[in-house]
DNA sequence: AGTTGACTTCAAGTTGACTTCAAGTTGACT
DNA sequence: AGTCAACTTGAAGTCAACTTGAAGTCAACT
């Protein structure tokens, strides 16, 4: 980092948490650019950690990469984008943050109004709806966070 | 369905709501039970519809299929399980139900402070941590369920 | 100039939850 | 007895988002 102030894959991967496999998939992508070095070897700018906290945060409330992707290009391409530029992006967020929370009260609620009974009934059980009939489709079907997933209570009470 | 009132996978699929595919997958992983015909063919019990109802609340949820083999294997293995052990199994969700909750909440709160100042800092920008440090680890970094993740807005504004 | 850690590419592997396929049976009905 | 939809198995394919590995190259420092 002599020269100029670009920075190389493992001084982003370290700064940004994000592993060097990682951003070397981003860059594959088009999610990130890179310059190269005579020798071939990738050079970021400064402004590839702000991408990729961009990323990182779009990831946090959920988007896949096509989404992310979709997202960055719709960045302003010909000037460094500015605070309001993000923060625009990053509006759009809130909806579907709602969203996914109004998705999992409804299916808190009918959790229970189900425990109470215990029926599970495919017909009447609103929790044990197929994914494709009524009333989910508005709330969605709820799938876990991952993070959560793995760590706990299996259906048995926690105590 | 002459003879008995066995079911075969077909029937089972369609009152399900599952694949038929699916239902053999469970088989092979032991969370659902069915006796052979002679040719075979398997058979499956009636009560079979309940846990097939169970697994998919438990799905809704965001079980994991090893999970969910952990509650049905917590189940009574001598005698049919009664409402009151469906219940007493489902009981457990609404805490994680409620995890889930606060940390959409919690990143949701997060995003607000974060469009004020567009910042995504990598530092400082609550939205934009990296899974492993520090706030997010109890509320946990929300990956979004699959339904709203194909379908939406990506980061652009709805208007 | 030499060392050595950091880098390169490309292919293949991983995970979870299934689905799809091919080729061959079965069983309910006529 | 014949038909044919529905069933069987096992292997392989799918998806997303990476990770891992192998075999080789680069660059910063001494």
């Amino acid at each position: 980092m002599r020269s100029t102030d670009l920075l190389t894959v493992g001084e982003i991967a370290r700064r940004s948490g994000f592993a060097e496999s990682a951003v070397r998939y981003y860059e594959g992508l088009g999610l990130l650019a890179a310059t190269r070095t005579s020798g071939g070897q990738r050079r970021f700018e400064r402004s590839t950690l702000r991408r990729l906290a961009f990323i990182r945060a779009a990831r946090n409330i959920g988007l896949s990469l096509d989404e992310v992707a979709a997202a960055l290009n719709s960045l302003p391409a010909k000037r460094t984008p500015t605070r309001a530029d993000w923060a625009q992006l990053s509006l759009g967020w809130r909806q579907r943050l709602n969203d996914q929370i109004d998705a999992l009260v409804a299916l808190r609620d009918g959790l229970d109004s189900c425990i109470g009974c215990g029926c599970l009934s495919l017909d009447r059980c609103s929790i044990s709806n197929p994914a494709d009939t009524a009333r989910l489709d508005g709330p969605g079907a709820a799938y876990l966070p991952k993070k959560l997933q793995s760590s706990s209570n299996a259906g048995t009470l926690p105590a």
